[in-house]
RNA sequence: GGGCACGUAGAUCAGCGGAAGAUCGCUGCUUUCGCAAAGCAGAGGCCGGGGGUUCAAAUCCCCCCGUGUCCA
């Protein structure tokens, strides 16, 4: 980056120079005479007992000072977003405060809440999990303190030199910092394709802000700069209360009483992970996370699993719920939405501790199964077995060592060896582009008015072609619904002719026809929506909002929409929830849906700005992901649910008609399915489900509320027929058995031994059972024949210490062109179709008389 | 989204190419005034599902389904 970027008059004006980091090498302003940049590790913490700023804060001082700080210069002060980026899909969790603008914000397509801002956006980053309580610093969660401008070419709000200006004066005039002790050190940010200078601000040693300016696009080797420049500033507040209060460690100047009472009876680190980790928890349990085995809801298992792990390790210790609720009063004080549900909150936490506690059986009686295993097997475990355990059972390598009797020694290079399993996983997934591909069009070609928005019961309109190629058209405006929201696509006439598909692609609507149509440009057409598919469409979009609002009241405010699907016959909505519904869950849902139907609320589809629509109904508004755009369009069921929503709709509860819930299942850990029909087909899954329940319970010729005793019985019988049919062959098999050992035409001797002879058309599992009968006693052997596919079988059995079956089925083998083999107690062959099997039987019956050779081999 | 582990009797699990097992629970009998207990006997299995390999598959291979776990 060229250096002129950092030369700001601000610096001259203030009278800074640049110098060279002896240490880094790093090119950094300053009013002081120092040698390096002021930040670790090339300068020592010297903050430490000798405070940075002119009195020690608080968090909540320290938050305050800064808001207030950037208010009072025209900033305004916005709402914080949720640690979960649910409007992003590159990301779990919002990392920095500048994650809540990307991309819209930052790419310009929609507006800022605020120019300028200010905000303390709570962060999450798991990549430091280790060093958490370790470094003195590192915390899973933090609070980012910023101020954000976005300039666009027509609105220049500020840029460098006032970003610097006001940071400078913040550390300074206001938090009373040295201004000889401060640097500016020079960096290059780079990320998402745009990069731009930044500036990483040292005090004493730690790295207090980071100012960066987004300013240009990377195109090949060269720079643009972007339509859209962006301050993006981040400022610890841990740091900066740490900084001002010159304790030990970040910890205890941020954690204040709760790190005190928790010492009483943990270790520093200990408390300090305790009181992280519930951090984060409040913030993700509140914001929608449930713990699960996959995705977000895995870290917060991560976090839960650890505090329970050390926690147990204590006798003495609190409960985890105990831990977590006291941590999340003291961040509801600034965060009241954090624990405004705190008994909802609790049954998910008491969910999975169970889970674990569950686990943690099953893995330690697999692992004395393993040690017995590997005992007999002579082979000791390995310090690799603690780590295939941990990945597979989840059992920690110390819960492992104090279970067994002669455990491993666990590795140093633990998580490394742990890493190496996952290693070869990284393949890189298909994003195989699915469905049409639709054309780019020229900006030129007008963009489609999405009319459906405004009225979703006008199904006929008239309209101008503004494209038209082969079978796709785009009209000037549109009533058609393209796929999208997880609803699909109206369909309908364009003319004479059918609409099949509707897609949107940037700023147009594409219409798909059955088959190439010539259109002009400029023509006007007519276009007609198929009714009957559009009401049912609008019938279960409705009714899906209606059951995620009553899903919330019945499982409570964890339950967010984890995906959905409206289509024709039936819908479906994927919820977060830690367990299986049970059928009384399920009824109570639908019937909550049912009064709301009854009491016919209206369903008010209206636009509204982002910010304002965040102000009011908080982000549960997002319950179907990312929306992007200017505006939100909201959806809201009168004092019952409200979404942004880009769907058709009914305008009033009552025309959903009817909700027939058909099915929940459990389609991945913390996520849950429910299938249901709305309107005219939830009448028809009725009329269907009525009428089998009718047919089954006349077929069993008892009352429909007894087909399930009536299935009861015929269960019973068929159980009990099948196993007399079973005894009734074991004792065809039985008497076969008796008959041939009293038969001399079936028994041959010779010496101590008697061979019983039989051919038979019975199959393998026959012959087996038959050989079974025939050798209780010793000395007998089975020479069987049977029947396979077609292909003769030869069966041998034998209890006679000196006769090998399998010696008497290799001596069979030969004679029919047999293939097999098996043990001297029992062996078998399979012939050529047609092979002559009783010869195979005569040379079977003659090896088993012939006198058993001489033991050979053991000397 | 991916890696790994696991699905066998009502429960917990052995077996890991040659004739489905153990323990607990269950039923019956013996013993007892009765119970508990003990002894004896017995019932109970699509070895998760579907393909394949093999003379032979619970066992090996592939694909599904389910569960657990770890990682992103």
């Amino acid at each position: 980056m060229d250096p002129a970027e950092y030369d700001l008059q601000f610096f001259h004006r203030v009278g800074m120079r640049r110098r060279a980091c002896v240490v880094c090498g790093s090119a950094f302003w300053s009013q002081g005479a120092h040698d390096r940049c002021q930040e670790a590790p090339c300068s020592p913490y010297t903050f430490i007992g000798h405070p940075g700023f002119a009195r020690a804060y608080s968090p909540d001082d320290m938050r305050e000072t800064y808001l207030s700080f950037f208010e009072a210069r025209g900033h305004q002060r916005v709402r914080r977003y949720p640690v979960v980026a649910r409007w992003r899909n590159d990301v779990f969790f919002t990392q920095a405060s500048i994650y809540d603008f990307q991309p819209w914000v930052t790419s310009g397509a929609i507006p800022p809440p605020a120019n300028p801002l200010t905000i303390s956006q709570p962060c999450l980053r798991f990549i430091d999990l280790e060093e958490v309580g370790r470094s003195g610093r590192h915390l899973t969660l933090f609070e980012m303190l910023a101020h954000h401008a976005f300039n666009r070419p027509d609105h220049e709000v500020y840029f460098k030199e006032r970003t610097v200006e006001l940071c400078h004066e913040l550390l300074t005039s206001t938090l009373g910092a040295d201004p000889a002790a401060i640097t500016y050190k020079e960096e290059e940010w780079e990320g998402g394709g745009n990069l731009g200078p930044s500036l990483s601000v040292g005090l004493k040693g730690s790295e207090v802000a980071t100012l960066v300016f987004m300013e240009y696009v990377r195109d090949g080797a060269a720079l643009k700069p972007m339509p859209l420049t962006v301050v993006d500033t981040g400022y610890g507040l841990e740091r900066l209360t740490w900084v001002s209060q010159g304790t030990k460690t970040a910890y205890e100047a941020v954690f204040g009483s709760m790190y005190d009472e928790l010492r009483v009876t943990f270790p520093p680190r200990e408390a300090t992970l305790l009181i992280d980790h519930s951090r984060a928890l409040n913030f993700l349990l509140t914001d929608g996370v449930v713990p699960s085995n996959s995705k977000d809801g895995y870290f917060a298992r991560l976090l839960l699993r650890r505090m329970l792990r050390l926690l147990q390790r204590v006798p003495e210790a609190p409960e985890i719920t105990a831990v977590l609720d006291r941590v999340g009063r003291e961040v509801a004080r600034i965060f009241p939405e954090v624990g405004a549900h705190r008994d909802d909150l609790r049954r998910v936490v008491e969910a999975e501790v169970e889970r674990y506690a569950e686990a943690l059986v099953r893995a330690r009686a697999a692992i004395h199964r393993h040690e017995e295993r590997a005992e007999r097997e002579g082979k000791p475990l390995t310090s690799d077995d603690l780590v295939a355990w941990y990945d597979s059972l989840g059992v920690p390598p110390e819960v492992a060592v104090e279970e067994l009797r002669h455990p491993p020694a666990i590795p140093e290079d633990f998580y490394a060896r742990l890493a190496a399993r996952h290693e070869q996983e990284a393949r890189e997934t298909d994003y195989a582009e699915k469905g049409a591909e639709l054309p780019e069009l020229p900006a030129a070609v007008a963009e489609t008015k999405v009319e459906y928005y405004l009225d979703p019961y006008t199904l006929s309109f008239e309209a101008h072609v503004v494209w038209s190629e082969g079978p796709l058209v785009v009209l000037d405006r549109t009533f058609f619904y393209p796929t999208g929201g997880g609803q699909i696509t109206d369909t309908g006439r364009i003319g004479e002719v059918a609409v099949v598909e509707v897609a949107r692609k940037g700023r147009w609507v594409f219409h798909r026809l059955e088959r190439p149509t010539a259109l002009h440009v400029g023509e006007r057409v007519h276009g007609h929506i198929d009714a009957a598919r559009r009401v049912q469409l609008m019938q279960h979009h409705t009714a899906t909002h209606l059951l995620n609002g009553a899903l919330r009241e019945v499982l409570g405010p964890h339950v967010w929409q984890a995906g959905a699907y409206k289509g024709l016959e039936s819908a479906r909505i994927d919820i977060t929830h830690f367990r299986p519904l049970t059928a009384e869950e399920v009824r109570r849902v639908e019937r909550r849906v049912h009064e709301v139907i009854r009491e016919d609320r209206a369903v008010k589809s209206y636009f509204e700005s982002r910010s304002e629509a965040e102000r009011r109904f908080g982000f549960t508004l997002y319950q179907g992901g990312a929306v992007p755009g200017r505006e939100l369009r909201i959806v809201e069921v009168e004092n019952f649910d409200v979404e942004a929503c880009g769907g058709t709709h009914c305008t009033h509860t009552s025309e959903v008609g009817s909700v027939q819930i058909l099915g929940t299942e459990r389609i991945q850990d913390g996520i849950v399915r429910l299938t249901y029909a709305a309107g005219e087909r939830a009448l028809d899954v009725r009329e269907v489900h009525e009428h089998a329940l009718r047919d089954a319970a006349r077929k069993l010729g008892v009352p429909p509320e007894k087909v399930g005793e009536g299935i009861d019985r015929l269960l019973g019988e068929v159980e009990e027929s099948r196993q007399k049919a079973r005894a009734g062959t074991k004792e065809d098999l039985s008497r076969l058995a008796e008959r041939l050992l009293t038969d001399p035409a079936a028994i041959r001797t010779g010496g101590s031994v008697s061979v019983v002879h039989h051919v038979s058309a019975l199959d393998r599992k026959s012959l087996m059972e038959l050989s079974r009968r025939l050798t209780r006693l010793p000395g007998r052997v089975a020479v069987l024949a049977g029947e396979s596919e077609g292909r003769g079988l030869l069966f041998v059995g034998s209890s006679a210490p000196g006769v090998s079956a399998l010696a008497c089925v290799e001596a069979g083998r030969s004679a029919f062109e047999g293939k097999g083999g098996g043990n001297p107690s029992a062996a078998s062959a399979i012939g050529e179709p047609g092979a002559p099997l009783r010869a195979a039987v005569d040379a079977a019956v003659r090896a088993a008389l012939l006198p058993a050779p001489p033991a050979v081999g053991a000397s």
